[in-house]
DNA sequence: CCTCTGCAAATTGTCGACACTCGACACAGG
DNA sequence: CCTGTGTCGAGTGTCGACAATTTGCAGAGG
């Protein structure tokens, strides 16, 4: 059967691709849940996708135990694993944990900042006010993730950064298209070029208050339109439906988008 | 000979214990490792595992993984999982993350608690300062770790609970008995109580602080003695085994499989 | 005496197969 | 007509075996 339905993994960290096999199913099924690909509620059944990704059941089960780990899947002991979905208030929670994170994170990272990364930190804030002009909120989007993971990651601290990414990681599955597209990108840009003001003064405590503000505004919008399904991209209700949907075949798509560092 | 090297695993969440046998193994491992019994270094042979707990390779892979997901080991590639260790820098990172967590954490407790939750709380306290009159510094750290746990999970957010776990998962290794062993019981003990103090009050902001102020005295200790391995590794609980660095059987039943599980 | 290279052992990565459990459907009874 | 129960089917959980790769050692060469 079709077998090597892998895309390649745009992973330049400097080492070839000496993944393991599991490791690559991992990755292959955790883009293609975080490209909204496998939206929240598919089955994920292991010899659906073994058969599909050409590999045996092993390394399917063992990348969907990692996935589960990470929370994107959620498996239940004898039923398989579905793709788990993120209810309003769980996007919620995971923003203000986002907010302590971040905020933290700034108080650390501006007395570390090189004069390069300031720079780094200028260019996204003005790439993402070009996007917004665009209208390319695609783009936008990478911009913005760029910018608070370059604070994030220049905070030094290692375990905030891994703690960082997986909670991105959970989020990132919900573009809130509709929240946060129509205005609010240039007040975005708005207050990330206040935040970076705070960062070139070198006040840390100005840039986190900022940043943990900048990162409330969302949270606000979910409150005020809270228990709506406003940005639950695919709608996975009807659990009574006469069969199940699942997705033997997946293709790949082929879009390398990296999401490394 | 009974060859189920499991123990009772404590764990009564009210359903009956219908766990898979890699749950079984995963639990047995993470007690195993989180009671130092495994220090950091030990090389987990997946041979020698399954041997010595009666199953098969698959269940022992698995839970590796997951053990590895949640970063208790750390798995090369080719060359087998290794109990991983905490630096000393990663201790204080550790450190700082769950400040910022915690202090969130309270932030959305202190509102939201119960009377009877407030009264948990004293209750924890005051078994605090029991045991440490007595200089039961085990049972010290449950009412402690009681303590702040109650915190988080009245917070409301599962998130934020998740991620508290885990990373007091990670730490939870290194009792840092010669550090906060002396005198400084007490004063946690008086800082609980001016938190609870803070809460009682219903000043959340006031509670966050003082618990920010809390858990960062650790971690000022371990800024002083930076580099030294003051907290490390476990104290010397059985010294009567023979010396091992890379001890790939844990339990030395060799006793075929005897009964049938 | 040191170093490079080839072989061998050991361990992990992967695969296919079997048993057991859970869910659904159909049939019989009230 | 509704409900309880028995059976069938699907799918996971687990096991044993094969193959690839890495590590260590031994021997030869410089």
């Amino acid at each position: 059967m079709g077998n090597s339905a892998f895309a390649m993994d745009g992973e330049a960290t400097g080492k070839l691709e000496n993944l393991t096999l599991w490791e690559r199913v991992h990755r292959h099924l955790r883009e293609e849940i975080l490209a909204n690909r496998l939206p929240p509620g598919t089955v994920l059944g292991e010899v659906a996708l073994a058969e599909s990704l050409g590999v045996s059941r092993g390394p399917v089960r063992e990348a969907l135990g990692r996935l589960a780990a990470e929370g994107l899947v959620t498996v239940r002991p004898r039923r398989g694993a579905v793709v788990s979905a993120l209810s309003a208030g769980e996007f919620r929670e995971a923003y203000q944990v986002r907010e302590a994170l971040e905020t933290l994170a700034a108080r650390l990272a501006v007395p570390r900042l090189a004069p390069a990364e300031v720079e780094r930190l200028q260019a996204f804030v003005d790439e993402q006010a070009k996007r917004a002009e665009e209208g390319n909120v695609e783009r936008f989007f990478q911009a913005n993730q760029a910018f608070h993971e370059l604070i994030v990651s220049a905070s030094g601290n290692r375990t905030l950064q891994e703690m960082h990414r997986q909670l991105v990681g959970h989020m990132g599955r919900y573009r809130m298209r509709s929240l946060v597209l129509r205005g609010t990108l240039k007040r975005s840009v708005g207050e990330h070029r206040a935040i970076l003001r705070a960062i070139r003064a070198g006040d840390a405590e100005k840039a986190a208050h900022l940043l943990g503000e900048h990162i409330r505004v969302p949270q606000r919008r979910l409150e005020e339109a809270s228990d709506e399904e406003v940005v639950l991209t695919s709608a996975e209700d009807a659990p009574h439906l006469p069969r199940k949907r699942f997705v033997p075949s997946l293709r790949s798509g082929g879009s390398h988008e990296g999401d490394g560092s």
